[in-house]
This record gives structure tokens, C-alpha cells and sequence, in this order.
DNA sequence: GTATTTGCAAATCGTTTGCGGCTTG
DNA sequence: CAAGCCGCAAACGATTTGCAAATAC
């Protein structure tokens, strides 16, 4: 279980790649960022590597509204849970707490009686940045 | 915009198939159904109608954690804006309402200066009826 | 030296679309 | 009769997997 798994080149590469946007990123712009950087590596690696990299807690993953999958470096492994604001132009995000809204998920949840609950939420919109470039930039579109 | 479409043997059907159920469906559950109960339909049709209700407000759409998209019917349109509390294991779901959410995304929103906003968010669990049946049931994974 | 990782290509999976034929109004 | 549906099969895009060659420790 204690899979202390093998430090290579692409790993690192993936790694930094997603480290160096601060936005949600979708494998396959994570794969053509690497290769148009030069790096060579393979698609499924880039999966391989991302998917690891939210189990470890060293990015977040979450669904965009067009159902692609969207990762996000993290830095150091934190468990704690947290949801995002997401630009739905740029990708970029803010990490935000909802105590309110993790009191409230569990409220309701046990007015109904449901148990083993959890739950998704993602806040989209365009950030700041974006609305001033206006309705036309495209960074890295998450929406 | 006042798009009447015809009324049709397979839209009837698929409908009637959604409304059947309580919980949220995949389409290619509400296709296997419909097939199963002897109706000559096609796959596609079952997609079609679908969105179509999705469009008009006669049916909710979401995308359970697995990235699937579900479909639940509505009864009458309803263009209010909800959340749903649903079951994982039969896809049951309750339809609730989170004043105190919708205020808390448009405040963090607000806060960091985003425009354009909305979110989604969905509530996942067990309810009751499954938990005393055991983590064995089977009725609609949703997860 | 040997277990792990890589990368390519093929396989899945859910969903969409092209299009001739059938229905509805 | 004409505008819309239907359904099948092919197309699609994202993600996964099989497996032999490359690599890390």
C-alpha cells in the first residue's frame, strides 16, 4: 500500500507542467503544453501520472460543466476538503472554504436520513482578468 | 423559438419511462428499460428526447461523480433553480434548495470580483431505504 | 538484475451525427 | 403533401488498457 513510486523524467515533467499554470487543465492540454514544449512523452503517461497525483492530494481533479475532467497543481498533499471558483475562461481558480455549505450538505442530508454523504461543487464564472480582455480570451477555456 | 415539436410515439415513451422512475437515469438506462418493456426504439431518440426535456425544463440533468450525465423528470417546467439530494446506490433524489448557498457562491463571486457566475453542486449518499436493504442493492447506480 | 514505467496502438464508453425512410399534422 | 421524427450505423472525443521495450534503483 505504502507505493513509493519511481521518480522519472515525465513525472517531473508532468509535475511541473501542471505547476506552472495556476489553472484547471485537462490532460490533453496538459500532454500538448508538454509537447509543444519539446518534452517526449505519451498520452496515457500524462493519465497515468495526473490521476496519481489526485490520489496523492497533489492536485485537484474536478468535472468541468462539458464533463471533461480538470486538474489543478496543489503543491503540498493537503486533505483538507475545499471546492473551487473557477474562470471559465482562463481556468484559473481560487481555492475557497464553504464551511457554510458543508453545514448546510449535512443538513439536509440527515433531515432525509442519508448517510455516507458527500458532494461536488464548483463555482464557474469570468474573472476579473478576463472580463477586462473581454468576452474574447482563450487560455485555457474550462467551460 | 416556439419550437412545438410533434407529439410522437417515442417521445411519449421515453418520457413516460422517465417519469416512471424517481431518481435520476442515465440515458442508456432509460433505453435499456424501454427496451426491455418491448418498445422499438432507438438509442439515439432516447438522447434526443432527453436534452430536449433537459431544454424545456421538463426533466434535470446532472453528472454523477463517475462523469455519466442523468436525467430525472420534472412534472411541470419549472425554471427555479434547485439542487438534488441523491441516492447512490438507488438514484433516488429529493429536490432541495439551498438559499444559503446561492447566497454564499454570489458573496466568494462577488469577493474576488467574478462576473457571469453559476455552479454546480450536487449532494451524494445513501438513503434510507437502501441502508437497511444493505450496500447490496441495485436499482440505478448513480456512482 | 528486476520490478516499474513508458508509449503506442487498439479497445472502451458515453454521446453525437449523417441520412434515407417512416410519421405526423 | 411537406415538415419533422426515427433508427441504424458510422463518427467522435475523452479516457483506459495490453504489452513489449526502456529505465530506475
Amino acid at each position: 500500500m505504502t507505493t513509493a513510486q519511481r521518480s522519472t523524467v515525465q513525472g517531473t515533467a508532468v509535475r511541473d507542467a501542471l505547476a506552472a499554470q495556476d489553472g484547471f487543465r485537462s490532460a490533453q492540454d496538459v500532454y500538448a503544453q508538454l509537447r509543444a514544449d519539446g518534452h517526449k512523452i505519451g498520452l496515457s503517461t500524462v493519465y497515468r501520472h495526473l490521476q496519481a497525483f489526485t490520489e496523492r492530494g497533489v492536485a485537484d481533479a474536478i468535472h468541468n460543466p462539458d464533463g471533461e475532467t480538470t486538474y489543478r497543481f496543489c503543491g503540498e498533499a493537503h486533505t483538507s476538503h475545499h471546492h473551487h471558483l473557477v474562470c471559465r475562461s482562463c481556468g484559473r481558480a481560487e481555492e475557497v472554504e464553504g464551511r457554510a455549505v458543508e453545514r448546510w450538505a449535512e443538513e439536509i442530508a440527515t433531515k432525509y436520513g442519508f448517510t455516507a454523504v458527500n458532494h461536488t461543487l464548483e463555482v464557474f464564472g469570468i474573472c476579473p482578468a478576463c472580463v477586462s480582455v473581454g468576452p474574447e480570451s482563450d487560455a485555457a477555456p474550462v467551460g
